[in-house]
RNA sequence: GGUGGGAUACUCAAGCGGCCAACGAGGGCAGACUGUAAAUCUGCUGACAAUUGUCUACACAGGUUCGAAUCCUGUUCCCACCA
């Protein structure tokens, strides 16, 4: 009998060109088209949209952090609730994060472009300790600690009740050695055994479990670590880790450490949500994308747009004074609430008189853009001109 | 009418002889953001030339001084108290 009796994965449609395929993605909580995108409510909420206004603009599925849900409000009380799906009044597929990220972005003094090779790198790790058993974190909102491990998050995600958990692992950032890497990543497929074995003893045919490639840049690494994940009965599998340092850097990789993946398994490419990124991992075979990005920009003033029609540029915003009387929409061709009813020119004031209404409107623009885009994808691929389509969201290639 | 106090860049507000083109905050103008310690963070913000540069500036007009936003005199407004 399957691990996993209420979940399966179809590729269903290929690209000729390239690894570019179609897939359907079954959960007890309905079915996803993929290649799709997953938006974050990292602390069970979507920041300053419902899952409702989430929906209307167009998304499948949403995802959720182990990490910071157990420290607030804690595993049980979302328990208590029904899990996240009823809690968020969200009856699509959801997925929780392991905590793993964590690891990485709380033990570099919150260097978020330590990832990316930007920066200067932090040695100094104040809120955590890392060993064998687990991570020891400092909580960010109060110092008390708490201990992470494999075991830990996997009933944390079994209280959180997603349909996708996914193994505790370490992201590792870009300036880590070789040594450390590799080191890292080994550790990392331990804690996926152990992720494994807790999940099996407790479970209950509701939820499937993603391994994580780790390995960071390096192409023996990466495939020591695709083949050890794909060697495991995990559901589907995860790119974790760094990508390099440049987003050509980040594409090659990709590209790498999609050849020795399971060929089956849904594929998931945690935490990049690029438009370029989002159409050369599709190109590689990625299945699924997640990235706070869209959400996080809208609240910081800024809508996204086709590149292309754009010189380049991926995002428009709207603080800037171009737009203050700007009557267009954000974009006509982007069907959403935001764009059937308001202009630039409003949401400049909103942006400009501190309006929290700005945000959320900008939220809904960017969460139905990246599914217009994740759905131009889908459709060109069944359609067969998906290098044709690329052309349209991809700038001067 | 008398006596005090005050007038500083778009705004508020420090400075009280040289280190002042002038702290700080707001505003303005940009930038960043990729498994969210992020409705956050960063830069610039008198003009012009754009590496040390030059000019115009701290109510207005004079003065003292090598040198003033800072001291003195007068003027104009504003505020408080007393008549």
């Amino acid at each position: 009998m399957s691990l996993y009796p209420q979940f399966s994965f179809k590729k269903h449609s290929f690209d000729k060109h390239s690894k570019a395929h179609l897939g359907e993605l079954k959960t007890p909580h309905g079915s996803i088209q993929t290649p799709n995108f997953i938006f974050c409510a990292t602390k069970a909420a979507l920041k300053s949209v419902t899952t409702q206004q989430a929906k209307e603009a167009g998304a499948d599925i949403i995802l959720s952090n182990t990490y910071h849900l157990m420290l607030q409000p804690g595993a049980d009380i979302v328990a208590a609730h029904g899990g996240l799906h009823k809690m968020l009044n969200w009856d699509g597929p959801m997925l929780t994060d392991s905590g793993g990220f964590q690891i990485f972005s709380l033990g570099h003094g919150g260097v978020a472009n330590e990832i990316k090779g930007r920066g200067r790198p932090v040695t100094e790790k104040k809120m955590l300790k890392i060993n064998e058993t687990g991570a020891l974190f400092r909580s960010y909102i109060d110092g008390s600690m708490h201990l992470l491990t494999p075991e830990i998050s996997m009933e944390v995600q079994r209280k959180l009740g997603p349909d996708f958990v996914v193994v505790l692992d370490e992201c590792t950032p870009y300036h880590s050695s070789r040594e450390y890497m590799a080191a890292s990543m080994e550790r990392s497929h331990r804690w996926a055994i152990r992720s494994l074995r807790a999940f099996e003893r407790h479970n209950d045919g509701k939820q499937a479990l993603y391994g994580i490639v780790q390995g960071g840049t390096y192409r023996d690494l990466r495939k020591i670590s695709s083949e050890f994940i794909a060697s495991q009965p995990f559901f589907a599998q995860a790119i974790g880790g760094t990508l390099g340092g440049t987003k050509e850097e980040m594409h090659e990789i990709v590209g790498m450490i999609c050849e020795n993946l399971h060929k089956d398994r849904p594929t998931h490419l945690l935490g990049i949500g690029g438009i370029s990124d989002i159409w050369n991992g599709v190109e590689h075979g990625i299945d699924t994308f997640d990235c706070v990005h869209p959400t996080r920009i809208a609240r910081h003033g800024c809508a996204l747009v086709n590149p292309v029609e754009h010189e380049g540029k991926e995002h428009i915003n709207l603080f800037n004074a171009c737009y203050r009387d700007d009557m267009n929409p954000i974009d006509a061709t982007v069907d959403c609430y935001t764009n059937r009813h308001f202009t630039r020119a409003y949401i400049h004031h909103l942006l400009k008189a501190d309006e929290l209404l700005a945000g959320q409107l900008l939220t809904i623009h960017n969460i139905a853009f990246m599914t217009k885009l994740a759905r131009a994808i889908r459709s060109s691929i069944a359609e067969g001109r998906f290098s044709e389509e690329r052309k349209r969201w991809v700038y001067d290639r």
